[in-house]
DNA sequence: CGTTCCTCTCAGGATCCTCTGAACCGCCTG
DNA sequence: CAGGCGGTTCAGAGGATCCTGAGAGGAACG
């Protein structure tokens, strides 16, 4: 159903006729629906938004999404109400449930397959975009797991298996220290503030300060530039860039 | 009338043509239908689902599936029934019958002849699969037992025979413990989280935390690692992986 | 109907991760 | 040259996460 094209290192969901997989976001705070559908539109999808469930299963039956993110708590249906008529329109589609933490929780388990997934709020947008990017991915290609990796000259990252190697050595990295290697190397040779860092790779209800992003970019220029030439720079008063070695 | 393909330690299931097996799924419960359907799709077949008696024949007649997920009890017609009409469109169907607990058990032992299986509700989604592999794969290898052993560096799995070895050597799973590794083992190389293995493993009305999920991971490590260079590893607010070991 | 085995709950303890605070460094500017 | 600013790094508290032993309850089996 999709396939994965290479690109200078990065790898760039594609649906077979060559267009761009489609998602739908439906949540009813209007802030957290924004901030996804610009995250997901960044990351190469085609993106509707929806604050409730009538809209949603509307803009599902225009647009036939690959994907859609879906509060579990909407105003006017359940969300897994909403799922089995998104189900009965477009059969192939992947749902990544958004649910409060201790609340709605284990009502998921039990319903949710191989074909959806779901994260707690409050979340990161990385982590929302791995996960969306794993769905997909999995969704177009069941049989072979090619193009996983993602690159940046010897720096090779797997999303699926959360691991990263340099120079072929396995590198241990925590969870927050892969999310934010992770999004610099979706954004290499870009330079990223440290705002912008701490919108995407920290949790959104986050209140500390830029000083975290200083942090664990030391520590990842610990495991990932130790003894090596240095792939993490600083552009100071702008940000960081992450850049393959020597160009 | 289907061969199993090896790539890279897994086993995928094709048709002679090449095609994917076909399934339908037929069970009056929306979201027992929807979770099914999901998970055979990622798991490689093409599926489809249907809520009652009078359409399950309509799509076997359209579709011709090489089998058939069903609830034995449904609003309309008897799936014994409905069986009998499925095998007079397609007469070598597989038919996995879903039944009550306590209510038909004993009528399905004698209905279920010449390579038709039954499971139990409340079932895990693992079971189903597992059992859906079987049927499968028996009616399109009757005569070789060939690549039913699934592998992972010097684990050895063997669904039919409910067997695991590493290094050669035996080693004794308790049913759940199977399940758990069986699951692992599809997924090798890829985080799973301990949502996702409760919502694969366990009974869907399970109710229990996923501390579980920690305890059989306990288990497994006693049994599979002992001694030996660990394949089963935890990613700290992740999950767990599955992998040969070095590499 | 008794025995054995399996499954799950509970709780203690160990480990690891994350973030805060503060000291330090170097560059730029006045 | 002094001071300020941005950035780096260390050390440690607190908390989250995970592991494992002990044991109760129940299912399966003979």
């Amino acid at each position: 159903m999709l396939v994965v094209m290479r690109e200078s290192g990065t790898a760039k969901l594609r649906r077979p006729d060559g267009t761009p997989p489609r998602a739908l976001v439906v949540d009813d705070e209007a802030g957290i629906t924004d901030a996804l559908v610009s995250a997901l539109r960044f990351d190469g999808f085609e993106v509707r938004g929806a604050l409730d469930a009538r809209s949603a299963i509307q803009a599902a039956s225009e647009h036939h999404p690959d994907l859609v993110i879906l509060d579990v708590m909407l105003p006017d249906l359940d969300g897994f109400e909403v799922l089995h008529r998104l189900r009965a329109v477009s059969a192939h589609v992947c749902v990544l449930f958004l649910t409060a933490r201790d609340s709605v929780e284990d009502r998921i388990r039990g319903i949710s397959a191989g074909g959806d997934d779901y994260v707690t709020k409050p979340f990161s947008l990385q982590e929302v975009l791995a996960r969306s990017r794993g769905l997909v991915r999995r969704a177009g290609l069941a049989q072979s797991r090619v193009g996983v990796g993602l690159r940046v000259g010897d720096l090779v990252l797997d999303e699926d298996a959360h691991e990263v190697r340099r120079g072929g050595e396995l590198i241990e990295l925590t969870a927050t220290e892969f999310a934010l290697l992770s999004y610099l190397v979706h954004n290499q040779r870009r330079v990223v503030s440290k705002a912008q860092i701490l919108d995407q790779v920290w949790n959104y209800d986050f209140g500390g300060q830029a000083h975290v992003v200083e942090l664990y970019i030391s520590y990842l220029r610990k495991k990932i530039d130790a003894g090596r030439a240095p792939m993490i720079h600083t552009v100071r008063g702008v940000g960081y860039v992450l850049r393959p070695v020597e160009s």
